[in-house]
DNA sequence: GCCAACGTTGGC
DNA sequence: GCCAACGTTGGC
C-alpha cells in the first residue's frame, strides 16, 4: 500500500464537502508529475488531505476507491486523469505547515520541496509521522 | 498584497 | 533548442 497527499484550497473544495459527499473524482488536475502520481494510485493506498492556502493543514485520511480514470472535467482525448477518493477519517487536531517543518522526521517530505505540486507521494515513516503529530 | 517557484507558450 | 514573457500556485 502506498501514501499519498492531496491539496485543495478549503474555499474551493474542503474536507468538510468531500465527507458531506462521502467521497469525489478527484478531478482538475493539469500538471504532468501530479497527473503520473494520480496513476501510480492504487485502490486502499492512505491519502493526506491537506487544506492549502488559507488553512495550511492535514485535516484528513482519504482512501484510494479506484484507480486513475480519464479526468470527465477535461476535454475528450486529453491526457489527464482523476482518481476515486473517499473519506477514511478526520484527523483528532489538524497538523499545520509549521508542525510539518518543524518535525525532523519531515525533512524530506515532497509536500515542503515541492510546494507546488497537488499530488505527491508520501513515505510510510512520514505517514505515520503526520498521524503522530495529529494525536499528539 | 507581494513574491518565489515553476510550468507553459511562443518568437526566434 | 533556447529563452523571455507570462500565468498560476501557494506561502508569507
Amino acid at each position: 500500500m502506498k501514501h499519498w497527499l492531496v491539496k485543495s484550497e478549503p474555499e474551493a473544495y474542503s474536507w468538510a464537502t468531500f465527507v458531506q459527499e462521502d467521497g469525489t473524482a478527484w478531478t482538475g488536475v493539469r500538471n504532468y508529475q501530479a497527473r503520473n502520481n494520480l496513476n501510480l494510485m492504487e485502490p486502499g493506498d492512505l491519502v493526506l488531505f491537506y487544506h492549502s492556502v488559507s488553512e495550511k493543514a492535514v485535516v484528513g485520511i482519504a482512501e484510494v476507491a479506484a484507480t486513475a480514470t480519464p479526468d470527465a472535467t477535461a476535454e475528450v482525448g486529453s491526457p489527464w486523469v482523476a482518481v476515486a477518493l473517499r473519506p477514511v477519517q478526520p484527523l483528532p487536531q489538524p497538523v499545520s505547515l509549521a508542525q510539518l517543518k518543524a518535525d525532523v522526521r519531515l525533512s524530506e517530505l515532497a509536500l515542503l520541496r515541492q510546494s507546488r505540486l497537488s499530488v505527491l507521494p508520501v513515505r510510510p515513516e512520514e505517514f505515520d509521522a503526520v498521524l503522530a503529530l495529529a494525536t499528539k
